[in-house]
DNA sequence: CATGAATGAGAATTCATTCAT
DNA sequence: CATGAATGAATTCTCATTCAT
């Protein structure tokens, strides 16, 4: 759509240097770390952040778009090669595993505390995880009456919990198996 | 304990407007919203916030206190008066719909950025909590394997997911249904 | 002059004790320390203090003309008392070793930030203190060329520069003695 | 030592106006003028302000340090230059006379309520200071008992007195001639 | 394009002073 | 009169954003 120019070189290099930083930082401190923070641990004066990224809102829409990216290739990976039957848990699994590690991830569903436009990328990945969920439930490894947007839910609340405490891991998976679980036919 | 010398009428009328406004800011913008905001709201001047709370970080703890006590006192209720079957359930939903409304419920398990000490509040919210479950155990309402630990880690993600999107009642109603089904005997 | 009228006996205690903790706690805070602290100091509430002295500056003046009027009993008993030689060599040092005590006795002849009218105690001050070095000039124990201004000047120096360091007592003693050695004829 | 890069040529440039206003402003005020004021008169934002001296605190101990180098500077000059005689008492007379202009010179052997790190100064300052006092021992001007920390003390005296009141030039001269002729020989 | 200094609008917090209890 | 809560202006400091170098 918005093509943009390209980007020389060396600006394309510090894109991507102050995204991961921003990602590092973002998750490490939150979302009210400071601009000024991302750019030290990106090496680069503050000034290239903001021709970057024209506002800070910019550069965490950046962020959560490259996440979302990240989940939405590993939905299509699964779909493509996993089992029908799992690939399903596996995804939501995943999904809660990933936000252990960083932060961020629920705010792919929702925003946090900074509202930021899912766009289309929603879409894809509400598409995809549908697929995931329409082959599980035809192997019959999911309730056939559970919806959508309850497993969209779900997924939301699970990852948001998962960073909330960074529990033990051992907490964590019992959790999470009770949760899928409840998705199981009886 | 602190019995901390009785207020003055005028001095706890106050001091309660401004816990009311507290929760009501921090709810809708977050732990960030400013002092002044709430200072507004609660139509006293900000000097006013600081003397009866010195530090935000206090006013946020308070707040805190005061959520955690609400919930307490619901718990004991239930157990007072509910059928021993059904109270831990009640209490699910209860907490998960008191989320929809107040942001901060899930912060009674985990922090939120602002790390208040959750001292023997906490402990006293377990263990009544706890009790519940107990009694739905052997009433068999509740699967057996099922541990305080996983109920609690589902609670905060529940909790925190409730608030986050703010869903529509219907999908919330739903969502709460699967997971409580998840704690149900097959 | 301004007779105002007689106190009640509480008013007048509390009076007192307002100026005794607000001269300790100017004395080691300064005079930017908080008027909520003289409170506390002096058991009353902080209204109390502001019925005796509606500004926090004629707080100050009030602890200044106290400190004034001391010095100016000291400086008369030794021209009752002491011997004409020696008197003004001890009325010097005793202001010194004063200044050592506390703080504030410097600002008697010049304020201190906050700029109090000495009003006629100054005079007072002045005309007893002239009186001491005239008897010590006509007892030639001080230089007859030695001026009452110089005097002063170098009682306000000494007196500020003794607070100013807390210097050790043997080196305050030393220069002392070399300040006075000054005034000495030759 | 402490090579701190050097600086944009416009930063360069406000940091001195900022040293310079700030030197004027505390000159006037005292240590307890606003930071807003300094900003006003430097003709920065305040923000400019804070970027070179993160604190307040900062911003009155880079003014003492200058103050200090300048002190330093003129003995190490009178040191190489005047006659051994009488450039002690040059140097003390130079520090008066500074002190009746600025206030903080005194400050360079306390502090004033806001304890700065003299640090190596002092003692370069001390040392030369010492030199001094030596070269005109050495040359019979001064008084073989006397010692450098009494000079010190009675540098630090003067110089607070002098700012204090800002009396008239003739009797800072005078009593300053009454000071020096302590130290000389009899 | 990158740099990093300058800007200036808040934000938290303090404190003299007022005034209802 | 005393009390101590309320007021609100002032202060220090932070940070997103702009712009000269």
């Amino acid at each position: 759509m918005t093509a943009s120019k390209p980007l020389r070189a060396d600006a394309r290099r510090n894109r991507a240097r102050i995204l991961a930083a921003a990602e590092e930082v973002f998750a490490e401190r939150g979302p009210a770390a400071s601009t000024q923070e991302v750019a030290d641990r990106a090496g680069v004066a503050i000034g290239t952040i903001f021709r970057h990224f024209p506002t800070k809102r910019d550069l965490l829409a950046a962020i959560m778009k490259e996440l979302r990216q990240r989940l939405i290739d590993k939905a299509e990976a699964l779909l493509a090669d996993g089992p029908p039957g799992t690939a399903f848990f596996d995804y939501f699994t995943f999904l809660v595993e990933s936000s252990a590690r960083v932060d961020t991830v629920a705010g792919l569903l929702a925003d946090e505390g900074t509202a930021i436009q899912p766009g289309e990328q929603i879409a894809a990945f509400t598409q995809t995880f549908g697929t995931l969920l329409d082959a599980a439930r035809e192997a019959g490894t999911v309730r056939p009456d559970v919806r959508l947007d309850e497993v969209m839910a779900l997924v939301s609340a699970a990852t948001q919990g998962a960073l909330a405490g960074s529990w033990p891991d051992d907490l964590r998976r019992r959790t999470l198996a009770l949760l899928l679980d409840a998705l199981r036919p009886r």
